[in-house]
DNA sequence: CGATATTGTTCGGTTCCGGAGCAAAATCAC
DNA sequence: GTGATTTTGCTCCGGAACCGAACAATATCG
């Protein structure tokens, strides 16, 4: 049950029904591929002469395409559909700290090429870097006019509605338009968002059809920074300011160690993959002369978890300690949000059998009914990365997403 | 942008346009009455025969009237319309440990009648006397066919769908069915909610306009309990299995004074009405005696504040310490959900002046940038009692709700 | 008193849903 | 082998709603 926004409705209008009943078919078509249109009419509980009309108009956009005929015990034998990827290309682009991805997918993620460069130290040589090189992966693969767009993470906060990016504390910019000079220079529209939201969305829309049922679920990012995409009734949670899901920054000890955003206390200084390491070093996080010293040490927590593997108590003890605060960090997710379950990313997974009782522990002990102590904690793997998989979504989602009405 | 659940879609069919048409214009007629016809067409961006259409559609169902033609400087003189409230009444009953609330009252928040009585110790007896009591209330009114519905506001988690009441630790009520059996005894249409919930639909329903025109902020109620109520897009966040918003339970020290939900260090551990007093009076929260020497002590939190104002320093250190922790507790909702606003509800909320500059200072020191850092936090009046005024708002919301569509 | 402005209604064209009927293409029964 | 049956997919037509244009109603202005 939804308020109607009175400064920023949608009226219907006639198409609108057609607009909605097209979409809902593509859904369809998407998580039951191959179908027929008699089943589709069945599961719409429409005629199938009203099927015909949708999907002939799905076909002549070219969004289905028509497979062969099938056998059936009985009857006519029905032409099944598909959702067309073939030729419906996406660019996806991952921009970290150090280093760069860019890859040549379909839409529905099956990649095609992957390459990786030194990220540029400025926003303008970033985007012409990536200008050419996007040129350069198109036309390898001859078909430039069949991209859908492009799909584009960086990491902190960004304002979907203008494409800008307001603040970057990881690659120090403020407040720099990324989406108009790209889109200017490739020609083809440009979807940006940060990490842990495409990683979200990467789950809704390219995950397999039974663990994906429910648009309620948050996906939690553990890497040098710890953040949160929230999805609630099949929408992303952006916030008011676009600072929605940082979970990253919500205290877990008011006095606890002091976190690279000042205060003291939070999850991301508990748990982050730098705070895992300077933990097992014995470094203070906030200090000026760490970030350096855990570039020198050359230490990921990959390696820290093989350590803990082999008998380094130090390294277990560590992860452990990460493990608890996590699961502490959870527990707040279970009870704040109380989604259908939480997506755990990270090279920390890599450690899943060791930290999970930890995390479900705290989660049991603090969650108020049976069914928030059992939402499940799911790991997902470091590759293929999810970033990248969120860039391809954040492309694909328009394009299957439900028209706004009112 | 919102996928669409594949699972329990809503088709559109040929009436689908009017309903939602017809729904927006009865939101902006809410939101700017009086209004003429012609005014509607131009802020709906449709033609005026279109609003005649829907109007006579409105007015015919007894949603709007026509008030008298008023003056303009030129042209034919327009009918205003308006939202027809006279003789559609709404019932809300305010369910409390101690004493249970019942209200007569339009369905635009004006109160026409109030009785309060001890709360049955049973689901049934609660039943029975709440149905005699509407029944005579409706009979005193002479009206009750003209009653819209029932709005029930109970302590605990209730399964919004089926009305179930899942668990109320206050009423030591498991798993009881309220909804269906008031229903058959009024004949009337039952919505029921908990606090925080109804506290945060009277806040879009039944606000003022400016100051609700976005559907994303927080309703944080402080009382024996603490909860949220989350609005995210407009719409009620009542999570997988009905516990969202429970920030009453995510810790804020590990290692805190004991909560009654059995874990350590909850935010409602420190700074519910309870958990204030106690502090005032040394006791231990959690022990087992300590319920009753609170109500022996006969003190309120009211009372606390009007020490504090007279000179009594300890009363003064146990308010402030509760608004320190209240400020932790705000802060995180501000990082996990950067909602647009933030009330506050409760007795507390007269030593604002005392709390308010703590709320802010940790808001403040914890805030990732500074819209989220400004985000307004607006204390709310215990009287009139808001979560009388949620029970009216769960009638009359979907009366203007948006018809779900896709 | 006619020109102008504004409100509210009426009407016909267009779009799309939705049910019924029908051709196509297979298997089943005998 | 042949008609009955079943299933798929298409076509057609009535009805609902939007939407632009024309028109009646009612005021002020010059």
């Amino acid at each position: 049950m939804r308020k109607i926004d009175t400064l920023n409705f949608k009226l219907a209008t006639r198409s609108t029904p057609r607009d909605v009943n097209r979409q809902i078919a593509l859904n369809l078509v998407r998580e039951h591929q191959p179908i027929s249109r008699a089943d589709l009419a069945r599961r719409m509980e429409i005629g199938r002469g009203m099927v015909t009309s949708l999907i002939t108009e799905l076909l002549g956009d070219g969004l289905l395409y028509e497979g062969q005929t099938v056998d059936v015990p009985r009857g006519r034998r029905p032409k099944m559909l598909w959702v067309r990827v073939r030729d419906r290309l996406v660019v996806a682009v991952d921009v970290r700290l150090s280093r760069t991805s860019l890859a040549l997918s379909d839409i529905a993620g099956t990649q095609m090429a992957l390459e990786t460069f030194t990220t540029p130290l400025q926003p303008a040589a970033l985007v012409s870097e990536l200008a050419s090189r996007i040129r350069r992966v198109l036309d390898a693969h001859g078909m430039k006019s069949r991209c859908e767009g492009i799909g584009l993470v960086i990491p902190g906060m960004v304002d979907h509605a203008t494409g800008r990016l307001l603040n970057s504390p990881q690659l120090g910019w403020r407040d720099v338009e990324v989406r108009r000079p790209l889109a200017e220079a490739t020609g083809l529209p440009v979807q940006i968002e940060n990490g842990p939201i495409a990683c979200a969305l990467a789950q809704m829309w390219l995950g397999k059809r039974a663990e994906e049922a429910s648009g309620d679920f948050v996906y939690l990012t553990v890497f040098d920074g710890v953040g949160a995409g929230v999805v609630v009734n099949g929408q992303i949670v952006r916030g008011h300011s676009n600072t929605a899901g940082e979970f990253g920054h919500i205290p877990l000890m008011p006095d606890g160690p002091r976190c690279l955003c000042g205060a003291r206390g939070c999850l991301e200084a508990h748990t982050s993959n730098l705070a895992t390491l300077a933990r097992y070093l014995g470094l203070e996080l906030a200090a000026p002369a760490t970030r350096q010293r855990l570039i020198d040490a050359g230490l990921t927590v990959g390696d820290l978890i093989n350590r803990a593997r082999t008998g380094d108590a130090k390294a277990l003890a560590a992860i452990t300690e990460t493990g608890r605060w996590l699961g502490l960090g959870v527990s707040m997710i279970v009870s704040a949000l109380n989604p259908a379950r939480i997506y755990v990313g990270g090279e920390i997974t890599a450690a899943w059998d060791i930290i999970e009782p930890l995390l479900r522990e705290e989660v049991g002990r603090r969650a108020l009914t049976a069914m928030a102590a059992a939402t499940p904690l799911l790991p997902q793997p470091v590759s293929p990365n999810p970033r990248l998989r969120g860039a391809i979504a954040l492309v694909a989602a328009p394009i299957f997403a439900a028209p706004q009405v009112a």
